[in-house]
RNA sequence: GGACAAUUAGCUCAGCUGGUAGAGCACAUCCUUGACGUGGAUGGGGUCAGGGGUUCAAGUCCCUUAUUGUCCACCA
C-alpha cells in the first residue's frame, strides 16, 4: 500500500466490479423488502454540473446504506428529453451549421435530436457512473423511449375520456422567441426597469373630457376595447356608459365600470386589453367584450394593429407613443421598475396572448394530492417546504400541456380534415369515427416535458404494462430526492399522478435539498462562467472525497456553496482512513483477521473503550441516517474514526503492536480490526471506492457493497472503561498542555507522579500509566496515595480526583506557575459558583430533571475537590 | 403585497426533541517518534444580529425590529 491513497487506481475497477456482480440490479425477490429511488432524471441538454453531483450523490448515500441493511435496494437512472430546453440548444446547435428548423422539417429535425440525445444522453450516463452512482443501469429509460411514451399516450388519452383534458381558447404565456405556449409555472417574474406612460382618449359628445389612463405596453392599445372604472367612483360615475375614442384606430370603446378597478391607484381608470392581459381577459368576459388579438406569434403587430401591421412589438410601442404625443393626448412618461413575466429558459419577455391549446384540468386532480400531505401520508423533509407545496396546490389553475415544438410528445390527437372532428386515441384512427374520412392529420403540438415526468415514477416500471413484476415490486417507491425549485414542476404532479393512475402514492417522503453556489453564493450557470465540473473534481480529488465533501457541512434544504478547500479536507480525511488501514495492514500480518469473539477475555480497557465508542457511532450514524441527517452522520464518522481511533487508539496500542510477546497483541489487532470494519461500512455510503478496496484488502467478505450495516450491540457497551479512558485522556492532556507552556521540549522527560486519595482512581491511573508514558512524555508514572518523595519544586496541575507532579524544577519559571495556577484557579472557582447557583435555586431543584440534579451536584463535587488542591499547590509555591 | 429561510470564532458552516457553545479552513507556537506533513501536539479567538417574552434554565420555543436571500402574487 502507498503512504497516498490514489483514488484512479481504484475507482473504475471497483464500479466495473460492482456492475460486473450485479450488486446494483435487484431482482425480484418477496424475500427481500424493496427499497426504491427513482433518480431525477437529468435533462439531456448538457453536461452534468455540481447540482447533479449533490444529489446524486445524497440517492446514493441512502440506497448504499438500505442496501447493507438488507433491502432489495434499486436506484433508478435515467434521462429527461427535457421538450423545450432540448430543443433551444439543438436549435442553437443547428444555427451554427447554419441550418434552421424549417430547413429540415420535422423529421429531420427530430432525426438531429436523436442524434443530440445519442451523444449527451450517454455523457451522461458515464459521468453518473464515475460520480460511484450505484444505479441499476439495466434498468435505465429516457422519458422519451418506447415505454414512458406509451405511458404518456395512455395517460393523455385517459384523462381526455374522463373529461380532464380539454381544447380550449384562452390566454396562454406565449414566449415569441422560442414560440410556443409555455405554462404557468415556466414564467419568471423579473423586476425591470421600464416605462409607464400616461394617455388620454377622448370622450364622445364630451368636449374637454378625457379618459386618462396609464401603461406599462402602450402597444397593446391597439387592442383596447373598454375603459374601466370604479362602480364606486365619485369622479367617474357620470362617464359610465359613454364611449371613449381609441384615437389611432378611431375605435369606439365604452366605459365600463368593475369593482377590479382600484380607484386609489393611478387616476382610477384602466384600458382593458382582453387579448392581452390576465385582468382585462376576465374583465372582458364579464362585460361581454371582444377580444382584439393585435400581435403575431413572433411578436410583431398583426393585420388589427392598422398602420401599425408588421411592425415588431417594441418598435410599434414607440411609435404609437410618437402618434398619441402628436395628437397631444400622450400626457407623461415615468421611469417605474415592476414585475415582468419572462420565460424561465429564455428569458425573454411573455406575450399573453389568446390562443387554441390542451389543459388539464386541476382542480379535482390537485385535491387528493393536497388531502395526502394534510393526512400525514407524504412527508416532506424538510418539513417548511409542506408551505410551499400546500399553496402551490390550493392555489392551483389548470396547466397548458400543450408546446408548439418538435422534440417531445406528440399529443395523440388527429384532426379530421372533413368535418373537423377530433378524435383522441392511443392509436391513430383509421377513419374519422363521425364522417369516416380517411383524412385524418395528428395535431402538430407536443405535451410539456413534465407531462412525461409526471409519470416517472411508474411508467419507468412497466406501466401500464399490467403483469409488470417490477410494478409491483417496487412500487411505491421510497423516496424522492430533489432540489426545491422543481418541487411543483415535478413533485406535485408525480403526486397526482402516482394517485390517479396507480391508486397510490408515488413516494412516502420527499427530500428537498438546496442548490449549488459558487464561493461567492452566486448561482453557478453558464453565463456567469463559473460553473465546476464535478468530473473535474473527480479527475483531481477522487469521487470519494467530492461525495463526502457533498454530503458534509450543510444541512437539508439549505444551499451549498462550493469550496475547493473543502473537498481537499475531505480528501485528507480519506487519506487519513487509508493510513490508518495500513498501518493496521502490517500488523496484522499473514493469516485470517482475527475476530473479537476469540479475545474478549484479553480486551484491555483501552480496546474496549474503542470498542465501546464504535458501537455508540453506529448507532447514532444509524440513527442519523433514518432521519435524513447526512451531514451530521459523515460528521459523527469523521470525528470517530480521525479523533478517537486515529489520535488516541492507534497511539495507545502502538507499543502492543511493537511486542511481539506482549499476551494483549491479537487482542490489539482484533480490535483494530473490528473497528476498521465497522468504520469502513459506516464510510461506505459516502465514499464507496476507497471503503471497498480497503475492505477487499483486507479479506472483510466479498465487497462492502454488500456488506451488512453494523448494529450497535449492547454487549459492547463499555461504560465504565469508557469512564476510565477518558479520565486518562484528560492527565495526558492536561500534562501535554502544561509542557507545552512552559515550553518544555518533547526531548526532555519527566517522571509523573499521580497523587489521588481514592484507590479506584489511583487504579485507573495505573493501568493507565502506560499512556501516560507514551503519550505525555513521561519517563515513568508513580502512583501513589500522598506526596511523599515528590520534590517540593515539581510542577504541579489537578485534574479530577487527582493530583500530578512532574519534577522539572530546574525549568519552572516560579512567577509564571503562581500565574497559571491562579488563572486554573479562578476558573474552577467560577465554575464552583455556576453550579453553585444552580443547585441553591429551588426551582431548578423542583422542576429538573432528577438525574441531572445529580450530574451537577457530582461536578459541585469534583470542581471543589479541585479547587481545593490548586489552592493547596498554590500555596506550597 | 404575502410566505419562507438565514443572521453562531477572521472565512464557510454544524448544533436532533431547551440543561455549562462545535467542526473544517485560516492564524500562533512547537514536533524530521518506525500509518499518514494530504500528518501530530498545544493555543488564541464567539455577551450565538438587536429588543422583549415563556421557563428553574434559551443559540435552541414565542413575539418584535433590522439586514440579507429565496419563492409566490394580476396591481393597470
Amino acid at each position: 500500500m502507498d503512504t497516498k491513497y490514489n483514488p484512479k487506481a481504484v475507482e473504475d475497477k471497483l464500479y466495473a466490479q460492482s456492475l460486473e456482480k450485479g450488486y446494483f440490479s435487484p431482482k425480484v425477490d418477496q424475500s427481500k423488502k424493496p427499497y426504491t429511488i427513482m433518480m431525477p432524471p437529468p435533462n439531456i441538454t448538457s453536461r452534468l454540473h455540481m447540482g447533479h453531483a449533490f444529489e446524486g450523490t445524497i440517492i446514493d448515500v441512502l440506497t448504499r446504506f438500505k442496501r447493507m441493511q438488507g433491502y432489495n435496494a434499486l436506484l433508478m437512472p435515467g434521462t429527461d428529453h427535457a421538450a423545450i430546453a432540448t430543443e433551444v440548444k439543438i436549435v442553437e446547435d443547428m444555427a451554427k451549421d447554419g441550418v434552421k428548423k424549417s430547413d429540415l422539417g420535422r423529421d429531420g429535425f427530430m432525426e438531429r435530436a436523436w442524434q443530440w440525445n445519442d451523444k449527451y444522453g450517454n455523457e451522461i450516463i458515464e459521468q453518473i457512473k464515475k460520480m460511484g452512482i450505484s444505479a441499476d443501469w439495466n434498468r435505465a429509460r429516457f422519458t422519451m423511449d418506447e415505454g414512458c411514451s406509451k405511458a404518456v399516450v395512455e395517460v393523455f388519452v385517459r384523462l381526455y375520456e374522463k373529461g380532464l383534458i380539454y381544447r380550449g381558447e384562452r390566454l396562454v404565456n406565449w414566449c415569441t422567441k422560442c414560440n410556443t405556449s409555455i405554462s404557468d409555472a415556466e414564467v419568471e417574474h423579473e423586476d425591470k426597469q421600464g416605462g409607464f406612460w400616461h394617455f388620454k382618449y377622448p370622450i364622445k359628445g364630451m368636449d374637454g373630457e378625457y379618459a386618462t389612463f396609464a401603461t406599462t405596453r402602450p402597444e397593446t392599445m391597439l387592442g383596447d376595447v373598454a375603459i374601466a372604472v370604479h362602480p364606486d367612483d365619485e369622479r367617474y360615475k357620470h362617464l359610465v356608459g359613454k364611449l371613449a375614442i381609441m384615437p389611432i384606430l378611431d375605435r369606439e370603446i365604452p366605459i365600463v365600470a368593475d369593482r377590479y378597478v382600484k380607484m386609489d391607484f393611478g387616476t382610477g381608470m384602466v384600458k382593458i386589453t382582453p387579448a392581452h392581459d390576465f385582468n382585462d381577459f376576465e374583465l372582458g368576459a364579464r362585460h361581454n367584450l371582444p377580444k382584439i388579438n393585435i400581435m403575431n406569434d413572433d411578436a410583431t403587430i398583426n393585420e388589427s394593429g392598422g398602420a401599425y401591421q408588421g411592425l415588431d412589438r417594441y418598435e410599434a410601442r414607440k411609435k404609437i407613443v410618437d402618434e398619441m404625443d402628436g395628437l397631444g393626448l400622450f400626457i407623461k412618461k415615468e421611469d417605474i421598475t415592476h414585475s415582468v413575466g419572462t420565460h424561465d429558459r429564455c428569458k425573454d419577455v411573455v406575450e399573453p396572448l389568446n390562443k387554441l391549446q390542451w389543459f388539464v384540468k386541476m382542480e379535482s386532480l390537485a385535491a387528493p394530492a393536497l388531502k395526502a400531505y394534510q393526512d400525514g401520508n407524504l412527508n416532506i423533509v424538510p418539513p417548511r417546504f409542506g408551505k410551499v407545496y400546500t399553496h402551490w396546490l390550493e392555489d392551483i389553475k389548470d396547466w397548458c400541456v400543450s408546446r408548439q415544438l418538435w422534440w417531445g410528445h406528440r399529443i395523440p390527437a388527429y384532426h379530421c380534415g372533413c368535418c373537423e372532428h377530433i378524435t383522441v386515441a392511443k392509436e391513430p384512427p383509421a377513419a374519422c369515427p363521425k364522417c369516416q374520412s380517411t383524412n385524418l392529420k395528428q395535431d402538430e403540438d407536443n405535451l410539456d416535458t413534465w407531462f412525461s415526468s409526471a409519470l416517472w415514477p411508474f411508467s419507468t416500471l412497466g406501466w401500464p404494462g399490467e403483469d409488470s413484476e417490477d410494478l409491483k415490486y417496487f412500487y411505491p417507491t421510497d423516496v424522492l430526492c430533489c432540489g426545491y425549485e422543481i418541487l411543483f414542476f415535478w413533485v406535485i404532479r408525480m403526486v397526482f399522478s402516482g394517485q390517479e393512475f396507480m391508486g397510490e402514492l408515488p413516494f412516502k417522503d420527499v427530500l428537498i435539498h438546496g442548490m449549488m453556489r459558487d464561493e461567492q453564493g452566486r448561482k453557478m450557470s453558464k453565463s456567469l462562467g463559473n460553473g465546476i465540473d464535478p468530473l473535474d473534481i473527480v479527475e483531481q480529488y477522487g469521487a470519494d472525497a467530492l461525495r463526502f465533501y457533498l454530503s458534509t457541512g450543510n444541512s437539508m434544504g439549505n444551499d451549498l456553496r462550493f469550496y475547493i478547500d473543502k473537498v481537499e479536507a475531505a480528501r485528507n480525511f480519506l487519506n487519513k482512513i487509508w493510513n490508518a488501514s495500513r498501518f493496521i495492514a502490517m500488523n496484522v500480518g499473514e493469516g485470517d483477521i482475527p475476530t473479537l469473539d476469540n479475545v474478549m477475555d484479553s480486551l484491555t480497557t483501552a480496546d474496549r473503550w474503542i470498542i465501546s465508542k464504535c458501537n455508540a457511532t453506529i448507532a447514532e450514524v444509524t440513527q442519523n441516517l433514518d432521519n435524513y441527517d447526512l451531514g451530521l452522520a459523515a460528521q459523527k464518522i469523521n470525528d470517530f474514526a480521525w479523533d478517537e481511533l486515529c489520535d488516541w487508539y492507534i497511539e495507545m496500542v502502538k507499543s502492543r503492536l511493537y511486542n511481539a510477546d506482549d499476551p494483549t497483541r491479537p487482542a490489539a489487532i482484533a480490535t483494530l480490526c473490528h473497528v476498521l470494519e465497522a468504520t469502513l461500512k459506516l464510510l461506505h455510503p459516502f465514499s464507496p471506492f476507497i471503503t471497498d478496496e480497503i475492505f477487499q484488502s483486507f479479506g472483510f467478505g466479498e465487497s462492502v457493497v454488500v456488506a451488512s450495516w453494523p448494529i450497535a450491540s449492547d454487549a459492547l457497551n463499555f461504560a465504565k472503561e469508557e469512564q476510565d479512558v477518558e479520565q486518562i485522556k484528560e492527565a495526558i492532556k492536561a500534562i501535554r498542555n502544561l509542557r507545552s507552556e512552559m515550553n518544555i521540549p518533547p526531548s526532555r522527560k519527566a517522571a509523573v507522579y499521580v497523587v489521588a486519595s481514592n484507590q479506584a482512581v489511583r487504579g485507573v491511573f495505573e493501568a493507565g500509566s502506560g499512556h501516560i508514558v507514551a503519550l505525555a512524555s513521561a519517563s515513568e508514572v508513580i502512583v501513589q496515595d500522598n506526596k511523599t518523595g515528590i520534590d517540593d519544586n515539581a510542577v504541579s496541575l489537578v485534574v479530577a480526583s487527582a493530583e500530578i507532579f512532574m519534577p522539572l524544577a530546574d525549568l519552572v519559571d516560579f512567577d509564571k506557575e503562581r500565574e497559571r495556577l491562579t488563572k486554573e484557579i479562578k476558573k474552577l472557582e467560577d465554575e464552583v459558583a455556576r453550579v453553585a447557583s444552580k443547585l441553591a435555586n429551588q426551582g431548578f431543584l423542583s422542576k429538573a430533571k432528577p438525574e441531572l440534579i445529580e450530574e451537577e451536584r457530582a461536578k459541585e463535587a469534583k470542581y471543589k475537590e479541585m479547587l481545593a488542591l490548586a489552592r493547596g499547590q498554590l500555596a506550597s509555591l
